[in-house]
DNA sequence: TAGATTGTTAATCGATTAACAATC
DNA sequence: TAGATTGTTAATCGATTAACAATC
């Protein structure tokens, strides 16, 4: 009943209720949460009402309150644990991501196959052999795994994830994975965004005459 | 006419097309491009008709043939060049991804406030200052641009790159970016897709009774 | 011909939007 | 009351799927 996008939207909701209670905010209204998240007032609504909160036509919704609502229907109760394969400039740069900033996972493990590294701690987190993949991930009851090895490695080491327990995966390698329904995968795939917007800027242009890139400047576009 | 979605399987297509020519296939059927994409036969065959390209019932398509008809459909004359905004750990993980592999796009000039890394060359391309910008991205024709800078100076970054005459831009900052409707943004947040993936494995456990993430263990899970 | 594959049309599905009544 | 906001219903829209005829 709750779709993805929906559950997308819920987080990004929170983070704008986040930011308006550091600026002192106490009540926001549906249409201004909608500008903000670049919504409509009715899908603001709509995504709130499916999470059974209601709004007042005199006081809008309570900032604090929201915010807690939507963290009681997204949230564990604690920190969800993830585990992380591949240190390597991606891993490091997730590993640094998620210990800079408090949201609400954090890498409980990180795994490389690359022997230098084992042992040694990564900004913060101590590297694994992937020999313990299956037993760590269980030791530690992580049901969240980031697959930040490259192409040619990402589907076996999905398979031990799964093996291993792991219900949800985040694939930064650009392939697809097969494996089981039941396991839910999330791509991010930057190589697929950027074609798209290769394509879609591209077309503009051609449809519109070509102006856009260059209508702030005066200087002609000579590629040579 | 042509979708997002659809320009993003066609990359995927293309990504399969390029392993089955490197094994020596010559020939696929749209059901087994399917299968290796995790589409329906008939999908494919309307994304492949979309661009013109029609299978024949004894032969299949011809891989070599259709890669490039995808190619000439969805790139450019010419490798796009790619402006990237941020040389932190993400941006190192940017700069080595699309050097190493050989995409489409080129990271064609890196830019950073930190003064300490004007200057410098990191995996094989030059950090700018932040004040040349404009400059550089005018002299060197670029249309697309990657932002990975802190949440904080995002909006900023994205004004200043659709000034300077950026088309499309290519999101890593984990906020919503208010930019004029001419410009294209893909958003990439790994946080909205790691909650996701909490929400909606935590809800499989629950609804199919906490099973899964441990049927291949023996031991209970004691999170303590 | 028989069988697999392809192409076309209509049906379905989910999400978004529009219109309007109800509320504060 | 008047005005802004909310909640509900129906309409729209796009993408996917299903059914079936056409083709090789």
């Amino acid at each position: 009943m709750i779709s993805r996008r929906t559950v997308g939207r819920l987080s990004l909701y929170r983070r704008i209720l986040h930011e308006l209670a550091a600026e002192g905010v106490f009540s926001v209204y549906s249409h201004q949460l909608a500008a903000k998240a670049g919504e409509t007032s009715q899908l603001v609504r709509h995504d709130l009402m499916a999470i059974g909160y209601r709004g007042k036509s005199t006081t809008g919704y309570d900032v604090h309150a929201l915010s807690e609502s939507i963290r009681e229907f997204l949230d564990a109760e604690t920190e969800e644990k993830v585990a992380l394969v591949g240190v390597g400039n991606l891993g490091r740069a997730l590993l640094s991501f998620f210990t800079t900033r408090h949201y609400n996972h954090v890498i409980a493990a990180a795994f490389d196959s690359d022997p230098g590294k084992h042992g040694r701690i990564v900004v913060g987190c101590r590297c694994h052999p992937m020999e313990c993949l299956e037993r760590i991930i269980r030791e530690e009851c992580i049901r969240l795994a980031i697959i930040a090895v490259p192409v040619r490695e990402a589907q076996s080491v999905a398979m031990r994830l799964v093996d291993a327990g792991i219900a949800g995966i985040l694939n930064f390698a650009p392939t697809l994975l097969h494996l089981p329904e039941k396991v839910m995968v999330e791509d991010i795939d930057m190589t697929m965004s950027l074609e798209r917007l290769s394509f879609f800027t591209r077309n503009h242009n051609i449809q519109e005459g070509g102006g856009h890139a260059h209508e702030h400047g005066d200087e002609r576009c000579r590629p040579d």
